[in-house]
DNA sequence: TACATTTGTAAGTGATTACTCACTTTTGTG
DNA sequence: CACAAAAGTGAGTAATCACTTACAAATGTA
């Protein structure tokens, strides 16, 4: 990726997490990256074609964060690391800008963009297992919409504190 | 409430869902609805004065909807009752329609609202003050950011089943 | 009936939109 | 160096946007 396309896509994200897809104007891009509104055709083809570029990056990153998770063995230490994840998303303003983006796009595209978390939820559903729940596929399915609502809400309202969260989390599954 | 006021709004709020708030045309609400571009402004004042009017019947239906469970005085039919909602937002189609309407707002208005849900989150602190939980008012916040967190799922993800989810919780919680 | 107010329409308005095109500059390669 | 491909520009384009305005129809009220 050329120096002039991270430009664009950077800017991209910082506009469309601040004000929405649809309510971001190339031109606008174009501006705040500092390069002519051609340049963002010739190297994204559409509109359309930065935000396929900013899904994907959503998904490299994802495949980053749960890393660490997947190849995992203790599920305690699954869990742990899982609820740890809250800070690894507000590590700086480009990250926490980065996620928030990721959310809210599901929402101008109305895709759950659950594949990014299947292998996440495969590593939390052996994390029970191994500890004997129940119902160990419903119990990772439930802490990860959890987490999604504090992340949601994280994001939505000011005053949240997503560490707070986390930590009830902990403290429900006993860490 | 005129007729023609509730055309509009009704338009509105089916193309709001759909396309979102931005993407939609005045224009288009109008020709859904039926009548001139025009008496959308004459009517509503602005293209926002339509989103007003949504949020606000948003908070109507919501009050009503937690009518039955704030003046509950039995802790463990709080719960019951809270858990039940996934139901209530999953009547007819306009119903639903309606309440992911809701969500997707919060999005575009970068506001959580979470003054709708307060009489809701205290009622459930009270609940679970009175079975002895030790800390109340996390509890209470957890279960409403977890519901959120299933009923944005249910919204976005055409797979998911709401009431296995509730089904779910309600297990957790001894009921 | 008379007449003022409200409700409704249709044809505008300038601004902005995503996108194109003709063109120049930079870069890679033999 | 020669020269083709890639990168970059800036002035266009038609379409669409939220909103206005001048006017007509309906309605309430005396």
């Amino acid at each position: 990726m050329t120096e002039k396309q991270e430009k664009i896509l950077n800017a991209a994200l910082e506009l469309f997490a601040e004000e929405g897809f649809r309510n971001t104007s190339t031109s606008k891009v174009a501006k705040r990256a500092g390069v002519s509104e051609g340049l963002i055709f010739r190297h994204f083809e559409n509109k359309d074609g930065l935000l396929e570029a900013i899904v994907r990056e959503g998904e490299e990153r994802a495949k980053h964060l749960f890393a660490d998770i997947v190849l995992e063995t203790d599920p305690k230490e699954v869990l742990r690391k899982t609820f740890n994840m809250g800070e690894k998303l507000n590590k700086s303003p480009e990250t926490a800008n980065f996620w928030k983006l990721q959310y809210k796009i599901k929402w101008e595209l109305e895709d759950y963009m659950g594949h990014k978390l299947e292998p996440l939820e495969r590593a939390l559903e052996s994390a029970f297992s191994k500890l004997n729940y129940p119902n160990p596929e419903l119990e990772a399915r439930f802490v990860l919409t959890t987490m999604d609502g504090f992340a949601t809400r994280f994001y939505l309202d000011k005053g949240f504190d997503l560490e707070s969260g986390m930590e009830f989390l902990r403290s429900k599954y006993g860490l």
